[in-house]
DNA sequence: TTGTTCAATATGTATAGACATATTCATACC
DNA sequence: GGTATGAATATGTCTATACATATTGAACAA
């Protein structure tokens, strides 16, 4: 039997997936499973481990290994810079730098963002230039701070929050809709080690589709 | 030296973080590492192998490993059953089936999800019997069609879209807001290897966040 | 120059063996 | 009955070794 740890993975989920091996039931031990496939143990537990990442399998020492009761997918969006997701539609990103301003150690940004010349998301940003020095002196009409921070401050963390919004007046006047137009709004903020770095409102313009694969 | 897959995994994702490997750079071998780290290659391997399916390197037999160009960082959401995700508030989930109709091989359900009585989400569901004849008998006021599908209808993949729109008189009736208020809309489709098993549009009650950690 | 062949090499994977660690279960004790 | 204790056990992890496989780059031939 020609026994690789994707095949023990592929048969198993197989099983998982026919209800075999029923949600919340336990599976054979590793032992048993290396002795039916005919290869050792350590194969089958690249294997269920593997399984276990992707959330089809809960192990706990001693406890076992059980079919994950809900196994909850994971829908996946990267977080990609804003040229790069107008790019990827087939049209031509461009973008402006609206305002610049800096109050203390915090630099404020207003961007509008374009694809084929017409407004795709209008952006309000916040970065603390105690974090990030450099961006005080970074030329933000070249390279958007989108890019640009993506590329020189990398973070540890972060999160993000999508919203469904009425446009407001600014909103309206940049993305050329009209005034209490509803558009997705997505709230992001990033932190390195030391502190928050930035902080970012960007409503998209109407008609705007957030898509995710499951 | 304690040298666990972990740690090794934590200092090299150090590096790469602090940039002492730099962004396509090629890092030293499995051999040599596991000589500085004072362990063997497979737990170098392990470690090394870890950060590749996290996307921070990309290995190629032969070529090498490189620190991955554009460390593209992933959002991830669990697409979760609402009743959880209500609880995961803290909340008293309760949903109402508001109509169940069949046209041909085409289950249609109306469903109102509550948190704590109050509205939380209008949905619209079709089910294709011919994938699911089990769905055709099962009672949904009871177990919700969520729920009920996500335990009996394993599905291969699917996708999601989130959109901002205003509401329509119906969402607005059911959600208790004025008409075209902005609600974050969730459209859902998910097949399995037969066909499409479900589409969904989920209306959610006005102030609705979607929050992903990156 | 261009194409082919081949050895060198880095990662991929499998193995047996060993010990670590968490958890369960049965048992003994109060 | 309730609680402490320890044996049994399933997974977690590391090691050393071996062979597989893809890719590179140099040597060589047309």
């Amino acid at each position: 039997m020609s026994t690789g740890w994707q095949e023990v993975q592929a048969e198993v989920l197989r099983r998982i997936q026919n209800r075999e091996w029923p949600p919340g039931g336990l599976i054979p031990g590793e032992v048993a499973l290396a002795r039916e496939f005919g290869c050792a143990r350590a194969t089958v537990n690249r294997a269920l481990q593997a399984l276990a990442d992707d959330g089809w399998l809960e192990r706990r020492r001693r406890a076992g290994t059980r079919v994950a009761l809900s196994p909850l997918r994971r829908a996946q969006m990267s977080v990609a810079v804003l040229r790069k997701e107008v790019e990827a539609l087939g049209k031509t990103y461009g973008h402006c730098l609206l305002m610049r301003k800096v109050a203390g150690s915090l630099l404020s940004l207003q961007t509008l963002h374009q694809a084929d010349g017409a407004p795709y998301g209008i952006e309000d940003r916040e970065i603390d230039l105690t974090h990030i020095p450099a961006a005080g002196s970074a030329d933000f009409t070249i390279l958007s701070a989108n890019e640009w921070l993506v590329q020189n401050a990398p973070f540890d963390h972060g999160n993000m929050s999508y919203m469904s919004e009425g446009a407001t007046a600014f909103d309206a006047r940049h993305l050329e809709c009209e005034e209490a137009r509803p558009l997705l709004v997505l709230y992001r903020e990033t932190f390195s080690e030391a502190g928050r770095i930035t902080r970012v409102r960007l409503a998209h313009a109407p008609g705007h589709v957030v898509r995710l694969q499951i």
